[in-house]
DNA sequence: CACCCGTCCAGTGTATACAGAGTGTCGGCA
DNA sequence: TGCCGACACTCTGTATACACTGGACGGGTG
């Protein structure tokens, strides 16, 4: 692998994980001291963060980490719940239907077996330390089982254009996961949501998998929004509210 | 400016006026002579070629101009869609009318005064060059009017991650635009298409716009597959038939 | 005491030199 | 004559050295 990839990968990864939270300064023989590369490939890997967004570069100065305002998420939003939604069209036009039928199958699970009842509230006993690791490893199992779903929307809608420009904003996405405490209402909600989509791409139907989709995103925003304590008057701009058009 | 900066915008431009056809190797020595810069900064301008999608990468062999193959035309326009849709709407909520009115008077004219009736077909007589100077000119302007149009969007859009996505896309179409000849009546048409979009943006009417940009979109994609020779048998997935939701 | 200007310095931006990988070609052999 | 293998070459990928811009600090002046 080459050194840029590396330091690109690394980056990233330390960004999204908070280990490089927002407004860090990121000197260039700095970083490139401490991943072990030179300077030419760092400053590679420094453009790539800039292009995705995950870094800001102001001329002759050097590049911060990017923050994550709310105003920042919102316009994510703007930009990602339309993308998503063309995605889940194409996916639901393009896609191969046994794929998505396991996938909603594994939501079905994900959502019933799910996090234990929200008797986590004030948790009490010797088995407390057990049972943190347990809900943790389930909900890295369940955003496992949401990036193979990002993986099967991808291999169905064909458009690499299109595939190109989401990947980033997932990355930022799983960035401002970190910030907003994940809570087992909403993950089973969200498995919910997912398999809803599911189903409507495995049924073909166009509209319903867009209907899907926003209703999904529009939910996970508000669940950030909420977390992150602002509650956005104005909704975002996407798709008009669904309407039952010319099913196909 | 940077030495890389000036090389990503002279091998953008050689790229989208077709001086660098498809295809073309794009060695790193050879084009940072050719430009006058070194290799460091050459390398970043191809990397933003990458980036953008007018140069394709093959590890280790090289750089080359990427093609436009109808189908990239039919991917190009499922992801343009969505975001120009996108856009209007926004446009529509936060846009100043006035400037809208002035760009929808402006497009109004254009459309009146434009290119002079076809008789371009077979044109006769010693008037020949300077009607046809007369003609490019007019197509240079009306170009610049969309341009202007753009920047009044990406201005009133107010999300600088929308815009950077979007202006790569542009600069696909400025480049896809050389291949399909404007003709005159389709000229004719775009100007109509504009004004209505710049008038629903003026009323602050989100569905109107997008629906408009939705028509206008659709023209465009419509009359390059035409002049490319190929017509989709499938349109390109995107906001459905525009229905009349709740208009605020 | 406050403000402005000059100097110093840190860090980016660029150039060049070196190493490694991939490819094309030439020669030998079946 | 066709195919396989080895060699050499050219190109990319990386490292390092140099130049220059932008900013911060200190001294001088109004």
């Amino acid at each position: 692998m080459r050194a840029s990839e590396r330091a690109h990968e690394a980056l990233r990864r330390e960004i999204v994980e908070g280990l490089l939270p927002p407004g860090t300064l990121l000197g260039e023989v700095e970083q490139a001291a401490r991943l072990g590369v030179s300077r030419t490939p760092l400053r590679e890997a420094l453009a790539r963060l800039v292009s995705e967004g995950l870094a800001d570069q102001t001329r002759g100065r050097g590049t911060v980490v990017s923050a994550v305002s709310p105003a920042d998420v919102e316009q994510l939003f703007e930009l990602r719940i339309p993308l998503e939604v063309q995605a889940a069209r194409l996916a639901a036009r393009r896609a191969d239907p046994t794929v998505f039928e396991r996938l909603a199958a594994r939501f079905r699970t994900a959502e019933q077996q799910g996090p234990e009842p929200p008797d986590t509230s004030a948790a009490a006993g010797e088995g407390l330390d057990a049972d943190l690791d347990d809900a943790a490893s389930r909900i890295e199992e369940y955003y496992a089982l949401v990036a193979a779903m990002d993986a099967a929307v991808d291999d169905a809608v064909v458009n690499p254009r299109l595939v190109a420009v989401m990947q980033p904003l997932r990355t930022h996405l799983a960035r401002i996961r970190r910030l907003s405490h994940d809570d087992p209402q909403r993950l089973r909600r969200s498995a919910e949501e997912h398999a809803a989509i599911c189903r409507a791409v495995v049924a073909g139907d166009e509209e319903l998998a867009a209907a899907t989709t926003l209703v999904h995103l529009r939910a996970s925003l508000a669940h950030i929004q909420h977390a992150l304590g602002q509650h956005a008057v104005a909704r975002p701009v996407d798709t008009p509210s669904p309407t039952e058009g010319s099913a196909r």
